[in-house]
DNA sequence: TTGTACGCGTTATCAG
DNA sequence: CTGATAACGCGTACAA
């Protein structure tokens, strides 16, 4: 290259650069044999310099296919690509171990900035990211044992809300369906399901609590399960949009116009359309990876230390 | 590294790719070393050898957010993944300059491999990428003037199948909604809308062609629009799901019982739950993706250069 | 204004 | 079995 425009490599390298102190002539020349050659310059060479950022920030995300996790990328895509950062992406499928394998691999890489959905408890890989001196940012999930720029949904009052609702329409037998509580944002929505209960005095029937569905097709069984019970619900909270569609499945393969009630978490297209009692607790995952991104960005242009935040997002019932 | 291990970085190297013909003792010594730093290997620097890949996959796609793009990008990575790769992603919001922008700096980033839905017409950056060496997949959507590997959808045959179905039911005024027949596969699936009309010998009344709504409110404000029409349409053929959501909103706006028909092309979560007639031409975008990775894999595995391939996935109709 | 020397982290090659 | 050397592409520091 250098040698195609008949300068040294170095004229080259400060031409690349905005071609200050340059002969016009020479920008000229090495410009001419730029686009001659197609030539680019090599990111990851230019990275191996100690200092030099990669500009990569890595995502590690449960499931890119849930349209949650797509607007949350979306999101995180948004605000850095304005400094000129790119993503790269890994999907865990909620196993711990792929989730340490693309991070492990994404250190190797030198991202600059990490953002995860965390898979499980275990905090090890992400501990070691921080000590290679890349920033943590914790999306959807905190962690404990981990001093880490946290962005969560705020699950609990929005649970709430949604559960206050059913109760404030009458219902006393309302069932849960979600994910297992040990899932960070299962676990809190149990939480506000049932600190509504308590608030308004209304007893939480246990055997209504099915938690550990993490597809459509365990909810629907589970809906449909709680529909032969000798004493149905009245009402249904559905924790997270996957459950949400395996519960009116099971309504609709029940045929019957069942005048179930159901809220819940996470909306999706058409929501407002289903022909059932539903609603639905609302928040933005797009609105959540725009922080997540931004809070790497703080953390890359402060060199200060400070406190890990913690944002949570409000959330809002649509009737 | 090398110096706490005691040995030459050369002995480092050996070890880490898998410690032949190294002498236990020094194994150890090394392992030790990379644990108690937690060392890893640049692999960036790695990548700067000549020859030498990084592993990275880029894949340009025009909103993640969309599940059907997200699906697409979760089958790349099933099968990348397994050789170790891992995905850079860049959204292009249907924005060629921005897919060019994406394209430019993913080829500065050493990518193994390209996979694109490409937003227009533009092929330069293509070229470009192809003439570094760079294997390009075009993914959904063809593009003429590039002689690369392809994967479709059978759009054609699609929305031959869905219209087909209407003329069947003895619905001869049939709407289309889709987005501007500029994009590969709004105009292919017009084309199959207007072959199953020609083949029927109903003719298309030109009046209830609405191409042009990229998103669910404009399709939503077009399918308005053809409510109020003096001569209503009795069925509606729907391009995509952005344009299916609004075709919906637009009849649960319209409030009295519409007894409009309508078939969409993509799937979606409840499609079979909402409370019109509703049918689906359905692909599987999973699978695109997974395709569109084997066939990088392909290439980078054979040196020689077969002629590019081109790949339809199949459509089914789910009534 | 331009070029030389050097170093970043890694590995192929070859010498020992 | 092990290490020294060189080279990859780029940028800082310095020299000319």
């Amino acid at each position: 290259m250098a040698a195609t425009a008949g300068v040294s490599p170095m004229t080259v390298s400060r031409v690349l650069h905005g071609g200050l102190n340059v002969r016009p002539e020479k920008v000229a020349l090495v410009h001419e044999a730029v686009a001659a050659l197609g030539y680019r310059r090599n990111e990851n060479a230019r990275s191996i310099r100690p200092g030099q950022r990669t500009g990569l920030i890595g995502v590690v995300i449960t499931n890119v296919a849930n349209p949650y996790y797509g607007a949350l990328q979306l999101g995180v895509e948004q605000v850095v690509s304005k400094g000129g950062s790119r993503l790269l992406v890994g999907t865990s499928g909620e196993s711990i171990e792929r989730e340490q394998a693309l991070v492990s691999d994404f250190i190797g890489r030198q991202i600059d900035g990490l953002i995860v959905v965390p898979a499980g408890g275990e905090t090890s890989h992400l501990l070691e990211a921080q000590s290679s001196g890349i920033p943590v940012v914790l999306a959807s999930r905190r962690l404990a044992g981990l001093d880490a720029d946290v962005v969560l949904v705020d699950d609990i009052a929005g649970a709430r809300l949604g559960v206050e609702q059913l109760i404030a329409e009458g219902h006393s037998r309302i069932a849960y369906l979600g994910n297992l509580p040990s899932v960070f944002t299962s676990g809190r929505r149990l939480e506000g399901f049932r600190a509504a209960h308590r608030d308004a005095g209304v007893p939480v029937d246990e055997r209504l609590i099915c938690a550990g569905q993490n597809d459509a097709a365990h909810a629907r069984v589970a809906m449909a399960a709680l529909l032969d019970l000798a004493e149905r619900p009245t009402a249904v909270f559905s924790a997270n949009n996957r459950n949400t569609v395996g519960v009116l499945q099971a309504l609709a393969d029940a045929g019957e116009q069942t005048d179930i009630r159901v809220v819940g978490f996470d909306n999706f297209d058409l929501a407002q359309m289903v022909p059932f009692r539903l609603s639905i607790i609302d928040h933005d995952p797009t609105e959540l990876g725009r922080i997540a991104g931004s809070m790497i960005e703080d953390r890359l242009n402060s060199r200060s230390a400070a406190p890990p935040r913690l944002v949570e997002l409000p959330t809002r019932l649509i009737l």
